[in-house]
DNA sequence: CAGACTTTTAGGTACGTACCTCAAAGCCTG
DNA sequence: CAGGCTTTGAGGTACGTACCTAAAAGTCTG
């Protein structure tokens, strides 16, 4: 059996009450007095049962996902991942709820995080880019006590903020790579396709693409990225003047976490002679592209260990318990019609 | 607040007592009265907190894994990952053993698992090809109450057996088909290493492999596959004589889910006019082979992953809860060097 | 409708920890 | 060594559930 309190009071001959004083670091005690609590801590191998403490506690948590307004598959798929957390997080107390911000108003996303009840929240995840607004609001928040995790995007982490998603330069690197094998004896050029290139997710994989290609693929030339802003006729119109000038696309690589429409415009203008064409993220419409061979390769993240992941770092947090870090590095996926 | 068996009970408008028996499937309540109490679950959204649960029933998991005696790096990986589980584990009174057996020996493995103290262990996964004796001895577990999972290798699931690991035959597809593409222009042949094809997951990932090479490259051949249980003398013996046929090697495959001693012999051997190389699983010296360009591709399963999940899955059954699927599909990863 | 049986109630204790109060003990200072 | 301070002890209640007992209430059978 697992020591308990009673055995630790014993060992260090003292009350449960020092011992309980010294694990909540209450004041009152002794320094030789809290050495030895803690050297029987030592000796006993004494773990809190924390399941047993956040009863006592009565406590629960209360997460927020602060997502972007507007999106298309990738973020409903999101959505759905934390409804499904929520299911299986509710055994431990845990709760997330969502919250819609427009990731491109800095100011109106400082003015959300400051004007949230800090008795409601526990902590914050935040799919929004970097800006010092924000920033500012976070550490406003660190002060009080709430923790925070920048959530896909935004990701210069510091000591208070974790970064749950991938590395977007490593990401574009892997696509890059991917498109430069797939295109090994061929010459042309690949079409970028953006939302937005203002979103610093697309600049760090468009990076990640143009050094490998550039360094290792003589044979291919990136082209400027096109921007979409999420308009399918405005995508057909860019693409088609793209063409004028650049009769020969080898390949193209789709961006965007939010894929669909550039990729429904680009499976019409290419109906022969496809180009190798590589995108992010699984969603429906993306998987279904792979299956039909509209689509060469995925670059994904798993949005279930997205959320999941943001939960337990911000849950360890919390308790100012340690993370299991290799259970928390999201992975780069590269997903093919066989293993999807 | 969440309801607790309180409020179910004056919502039921039964006692505490009552509320109990039918929580728990004790007998001695009328049918009408389990309906009430029934409906009173169903109107407040009752969620029992199987955390206060298990602590009064003084509840504690201790599973097992059955791994093979032999093994290399990836069963090192393995071991490590279960060690680490059981850190991250433990605040939720569980722990997993870990104990080995000769894997090739049925009669050997369902000797240990009739052995077994089954008061000492709530689940068992079993790393074992699969083979009468032991779905003999499995069904005398589970009989006793005594959950199993099939972990990684031996993958025929029952109602009461799952799977955690892999599709082999996708993951052998899944590196048939990028084999194809980077040797899409070439011609050639196609060695495949496996320290043994009699374990059934060389054999299923070699017929994906198979699968994908015959229909779609008619430019590759795939050679017979070399066996080298595990000794690198044998292994430079056998693809030496296998070049002796063969003079143009354009890829090799290895198979086996210890990658190191057949792939120490291939980048030994092919110095120059280096083939195409696919690995299975990241090890400490897969992952350098594949920075150091010796490795083209790795087709990997994440073995903290696995841990994790059969841990999940074994205490899920234990409290007859229902698992999160999603959570636990294991992924058939791609790692190149950019995603590493 | 009495007796036997089943179902239900009421109350308790326990799990391991948190947090509270009150009293006792120890220590320092003047 | 009295008065004030700090430290420690002893005991309690609580969290939500499991599991136990004794007794009350309800139902059935002959």
């Amino acid at each position: 059996m697992r020591p308990t309190t009673k055995d630790l009071a014993i060992e260090a001959g003292v009350s449960l009450a020092t011992v309980d004083r010294v694990l909540n670091n209450r004041p009152g005690v002794r320094e030789d007095t809290v050495f030895k609590v803690n050297e029987a801590i030592k000796k006993l191998g004494f773990i809190r049962n924390v399941v047993a403490a956040n009863l006592a506690r009565g406590k629960s948590y209360r997460f927020l996902f602060l997502l972007p307004r507007t999106g298309d598959e990738f973020l409903a798929g999101l959505i759905a991942r934390i409804h499904e957390a929520n299911q299986s997080f509710a055994a431990e107390m845990i709760h997330a709820d969502v919250m819609h911000i427009h990731e491109s108003d800095p100011h109106q996303i400082a003015k959300v995080l400051g004007s949230l009840d800090l008795d409601q929240v526990d902590g914050i995840a935040i799919m929004a880019p970097e800006s010092p607004q924000v920033r500012d609001a976070k550490a406003r928040l660190i002060e009080k006590g709430i923790d925070t995790v920048s959530f896909i995007a935004g990701q210069i982490a510091s000591d208070h903020d974790d970064f749950v998603g991938i590395d977007n330069h490593a990401a574009g690197a892997t696509a890059g790579r991917l498109m430069g094998r797939f295109l090994e004896h061929s010459a042309g050029a690949i079409l970028v396709i953006a939302e937005t290139m203002l979103a610093r997710d697309s600049l760090e994989r468009r990076l990640g693409f143009d050094e490998i290609i550039n360094t290792d693929y003589p044979n291919l030339v990136v082209l400027p990225s096109l921007e979409t802003y999420g308009d399918a006729e405005r995508t057909t119109r860019v693409i088609h003047n793209s063409l004028l000038s650049q009769p020969h696309i080898a390949g193209v690589y789709i961006v965007s976490s939010e894929a669909r429409v550039p990729l429904e415009v680009v499976t019409k203008v290419f109906t022969r002679d496809k180009p190798v064409i590589i995108a992010h993220e699984r969603t429906p419409f993306t998987e279904a592209a792979l299956r039909a061979n509209h689509v060469d390769a995925l670059i994904t993240q798993d949005p279930g260990h997205l959320v999941r992941s943001a939960i337990r770092i911000l849950r360890a947090r919390k308790d100012r318990r340690e993370i299991l870090a290799s259970q928390e590095k999201i992975r780069i996926e590269v997903l093919i019609k066989e293993n999807l």
